[in-house]
DNA sequence: TTTATTTTTGAATGAAAATTCAATATAAAG
DNA sequence: CTTTATATTGAATTTTCATTCAAAAATAAA
């Protein structure tokens, strides 16, 4: 008999995540993530199906951490509606925080992901609308704008927070996330608090 | 001698907008080009020197549109700061009111008609540095709040625009551009206006 | 040690597409 | 109508990689 030595399948897909961030899934080379991976080329088809796979793997592994971790913030009944929204810029920032390669792969490769797979694209609308059923509980508290139009602000958070998520992702230094997380949050209450 | 009909050069570029919105860049293969431009696979490489010369060609001339317009709209004095950013919304979306497909490849492929171009990106800078300059304008006038970090909100307002736009590009009858114009108007400015 | 079992390897294969180019078609000029 | 120059074609060529798989290596059990 033999046994694995060390963690394979995860070196792979972290090496994924690395190769993918840097060129883009469509210039990635199968045998430069099994490089990355110290491993060779047809090992990374031992533990995956193919090269879509791979960047399934990781989407997944995201999008359900996004959705349960978004899902505990959105039941906490003590929260007001606007830190309830603070609380979900901050968890998604979180997710990313310790990894910025894992950042770019899932603001570049969306599309890419989404393209045969519709379960991405639900749940994208599921993590929309979790956070919007937090802004329409404040409408109804009184602690945000009646007249705000649900289906165009989702999408202009979201779309804002992704560029800035990018930005840090490609320069950490320059684009520190407290400073994001920070002033994301003043932009957007200022414009939705009533007042 | 042959005269050329028609204008192929013009027809292929369309054609690839066509198709690179539809299946994106990478996905796009050349003989599908040259059959939505009605010509031959070969004519494609007659006009433009390969795939990635078609995609450059579509974003030089995106950009070098936008920026123009941007800078017109920059120098009007006439216009109060927050009038300049209205009327920079306006301009963004409409270069692309008239071609949902355009939109698409310009918010898709970015990253890839960047990867080898570095133009682009000094496009983007020097497109948001214009924008950036009409705010600050707007802070020494009183007209916008003072303590605005404008490396992050610069990038706030980009990003959410982005997403708009391409959601609407996405399904035109569902996001239609006049609510985006009203409501991103409105809740940029609610965010940013000295009160 | 030897054998059996499983993991790992990386060169060989095959498919898909980008690109080329010799052949063909067409319009203008003579 | 013929010649000439240019435009257009699309089959053939080439390149690039994803994927496969037979062989080799590593480990555990006998």
């Amino acid at each position: 008999m033999r046994t694995r030595e060390g963690n394979k399948e995860k070196d792979i897909l972290n090496a994924a995540v690395e190769i993918f961030a840097k060129f883009g899934y469509h210039n990635s080379k199968i045998y430069q993530i099994a490089q990355e991976a110290s491993v060779a080329t047809g090992s990374v088809y031992v533990y995956y199906k193919n090269k879509e796979d791979l960047l399934h793997k990781i989407f997944e592994m995201l999008w359900s951490r996004l959705y349960i971790e978004l899902k505990k913030v959105s039941e906490i009944t003590e929260l007001t509606s606007l830190e309830k929204l603070d609380a979900m810029v901050d968890l998604y920032l979180d997710v990313f925080a310790e990894n910025p390669a894992l950042a770019l792969v899932f603001v570049n490769e969306q599309i890419q992901a989404s393209r045969n797979q519709t379960r991405f694209t639900k749940y994208y609308e599921k993590f929309l609308d979790l956070a919007e059923k937090s802004l329409t509980e404040g409408q109804l508290r009184g602690e945000i704008i009646a007249n705000l139009d649900m289906m165009i602000y989702r999408q202009f958070i979201f779309g804002a927070l992704r560029n800035l998520i990018h930005r840090w992702a490609e320069s950490p230094e320059e684009f520190s996330l407290g400073r994001i997380r920070r002033n994301f949050k003043l932009f957007i209450k200022n414009g939705i608090v009533q007042k």
